[in-house]
DNA sequence: CCAATGACCGTAA
DNA sequence: GTTACGGCCATTG
């Protein structure tokens, strides 16, 4: 199944605020769990327009890093502002953060991917 | 139109 | 801990 921007953007507006998801988590709520580096790319292109306030900086690697090479102190400064501890090595504690079977929660209930 | 372009991840050595 | 590699594919200049 082809996975489109906005599909990975629906997922990613479902992540609540204070909470973060990987890319591969993305990926995986998107129905494509070997994507994670088209979520990327579609966060990519937020950098040049986000019309619709896509959360892009709840997005980190499966290990909890920002891994966003073009404004990683900016994504930092928002995480924290919603209550995200972030360590001094660009990290977020997954345990702690990953709001991924809560979103998964939310599609099932709000039925399917839509 | 079409080739280049990208914020990744899991596995293996 | 490291490097390497294949999977992934819509968007855009």
């Amino acid at each position: 199944m082809p996975l489109t921007f906005e599909d990975v953007y629906r997922v990613v507006r479902l992540i609540p605020k204070g909470r973060v998801m990987s890319y591969s988590g993305v990926a995986r709520l998107c129905g494509a769990p070997r994507s994670a580096r088209y979520v990327g790319f579609a966060l990519h292109a937020l950098l040049h327009r986000n019309p619709r306030g896509v959360p892009w900086w709840r997005v980190v690697n499966v290990h909890g890093r920002i891994s966003n090479i073009y404004a990683p102190l900016e994504q930092q400064r928002r995480l924290e502002a919603e209550g995200v501890q972030v360590d001094e090595a660009l990290r977020v504690d997954m345990q702690r953060y990953d709001a991924e079977e809560l979103v998964a929660a939310r599609l099932r209930t709000h039925r399917s991917l839509r």
